[in-house]
DNA sequence: CGTGTAAGGAATTCTGACACG
DNA sequence: CGTGTAAGGAATTCTGACACG
């Protein structure tokens, strides 16, 4: 089920450039980092990045991180831990709503 | 007092060509309808037009209301309606904030 | 009045590569 | 590994104007 996506923060709207000084990160960096993994933006028809708020939020984040220290690598490990107890939480409320239905039927 | 701006809603990032998507307006018509005092997108270093969110929902009333047989003009009053009633709200609040601190001094 | 369009120029973004370290 | 940069091309945006109605 895709996200219904009604949401400012998620919609991607914003180009590149525009991210760069949100951010103070380089175009440069911000294109690496989505070749990292870290980030994955939109494109516009004609191939043009699109980027969230919550996508610049992750990218302030990455931006932070770098500076400590940490390496891409580590991110995307970070990430993948991330979205695996996401699933978790949404497999553990799908059993709990089935328990729910199946004690009135 | 200029607003402070923290929102993903009033923040103007978004260029006119996403904003033309949006709405389904052309760009013809956004800038138009600028040009007739609706609508008022910042512009980066260099000119280009930037939105904010609100500014896409604007966009959308103001295109119903032209749907409407309504004419800037008409919206344009309407709009200044608006703002001078936000004002009364705003010179009402000073003074009740202005009455509880000479209560307490 | 509201909008389409062609015009010419300026600014933006894209990719793949070379460089440094 | 992470980032800067020059390169060439494609897509975007801007303004002022002419057109129609």
């Amino acid at each position: 089920m895709p996200p219904a996506d009604h949401s400012y923060l998620t919609k991607k709207v914003i180009s590149i450039g525009i991210v760069s000084e949100l951010t103070g990160l380089s175009e440069r960096q911000i294109r690496y980092y989505e070749e990292r993994k870290l980030i994955f933006p939109d494109r516009t028809g004609k191939g043009t990045r699109k980027y969230s708020f919550t996508d610049v939020e992750t990218l302030v984040h990455i931006a932070n991180q770098m500076e400590e220290g940490v390496q891409t690598t580590e991110l995307r490990r970070e990430l993948k831990r991330q979205k695996s107890q996401e699933e978790v939480k949404r497999n553990m409320l799908r059993g709990q709503i089935n328990a729910q239905f199946h004690k009135r039927h």
